[in-house]
DNA sequence: AAAACTTGAATAGTCATTCAAAAAATTGTT
DNA sequence: AACAATTTTTTGAATGACTATTCAAGTTTT
């Protein structure tokens, strides 16, 4: 049991690490020793642990994407309309939690590597697809037939899009800002 | 005149080169012997034309910037009615020449790498917040002052969301599908 | 002849990964 | 509890491969 444990523990704090380390370096230029350095170890030690470079990159992108899925269900479920749930999933995304300039800049540097990682892009287009098909099926039930794909995509593309900007913001964003304003451009899409 | 005119054609060349070598490997993992090759040229010739690798990515950035600078103005002055005028930017950002995978995953490699370079972060502010005084000033004229800032957000965000699917999508885009479905955003940011 | 251009080879540095050996934790035995 | 045996974890140092940049020596153009 406490085998387990102790391997859950330090595969966490490394991810942790991974994601600090990335966001002051960049995917591309950070190091090994970098990350080593934030998460008080050895770039040997990250090796045991996750085999390489690419495995720890690997891992790191599906602890991200286990916690948007996770904010995403938590909100689906307390939502019963369908523009309720609409609003869950923009809130979701732009929770407190998710929509930091840290954590978008990290899923921006995923997203540019995404190409040349079949990994990377396999899990990008898993996680793209489940968050279309969320947002099909409640835009059915509230728009006629043509317009569901124009909303849609006006609604996708405007989350990635805000999320491109704050991780390109040198300022600090504001998630309560975002969630009100990702409101207005759901009742706008609605209108 | 001559001698200006053979470095011109260089830099041109080697540009050119550049934008195919860093969609091919990866603005991060890109190597200058690469790029060489792409332009049947040595690695030594670039660093005589442009001092260093950083000052390549620098210009082929300028580059790209002019040709969408120029793409836009050309449309724009065709239009003569604030909806036209934003359709141009639409059509501008969404033009044959733009919207192609390649060019969409450089911008995004760009992206990606302008929170670690001043250079590419002051070039990518400026060109975003031109972008973004051209639709307050169209939109300004088509809605109340109120409602004009959700819609700068949604079209502008859903822009940048439409290059990012783009330079994801393992297949090839498609140009005038994308200036359709921009269309029908702006008509519904409008109603 | 002079200036501009090109490049092969050398330089100086970087980095991920491996590995042997040490340290720490766990287990089994008494 | 005590102690030894075993397994798991950690790391310093070595390895091998890769890169941007420089430069002296050529080639081409003016």
């Amino acid at each position: 049991m406490s085998r387990k444990r102790i391997r859950d523990i330090r595969n966490e704090e490394l991810i942790e690490a991974t994601i600090v380390a990335v966001h002051r370096h960049g995917y591309g230029a950070v190091t090994m020793a970098d990350i080593a350095r934030e998460a008080g170890a050895s770039a040997a030690s990250i090796n045991y642990y996750f085999g390489s470079k690419e495995g720890l990159m690997e891992a790191t992108m599906r602890h991200l994407l286990r916690k948007l899925r996770a904010a995403m269900i938590t909100g689906y479920s307390a939502a019963n309309s369908p523009t309720e749930r609409l609003y869950a999933v923009m809130n979701a995304n732009f929770s407190d939690q998710l929509f930091t300039v840290e954590q978008c800049s990290i899923w921006m540097q995923f997203w540019a590597s995404a190409p040349y990682s079949p990994h990377l892009a396999r899990l990008h287009h898993l996680n793209r697809a489940r968050v279309r098909s969320h947002f099909r099926a409640e835009l059915r039930r509230l728009l006629p037939a043509e317009g569901v794909e124009t909303a849609r995509q006006a609604l996708q593309n405007y989350m990635d899009g805000a999320w491109l900007q704050a991780a390109l913001s040198d300022q600090s964003v504001d998630p309560a800002a975002a969630r009100a304003a990702a409101r207005r451009v759901v009742d706008l899409a609605l209108s």
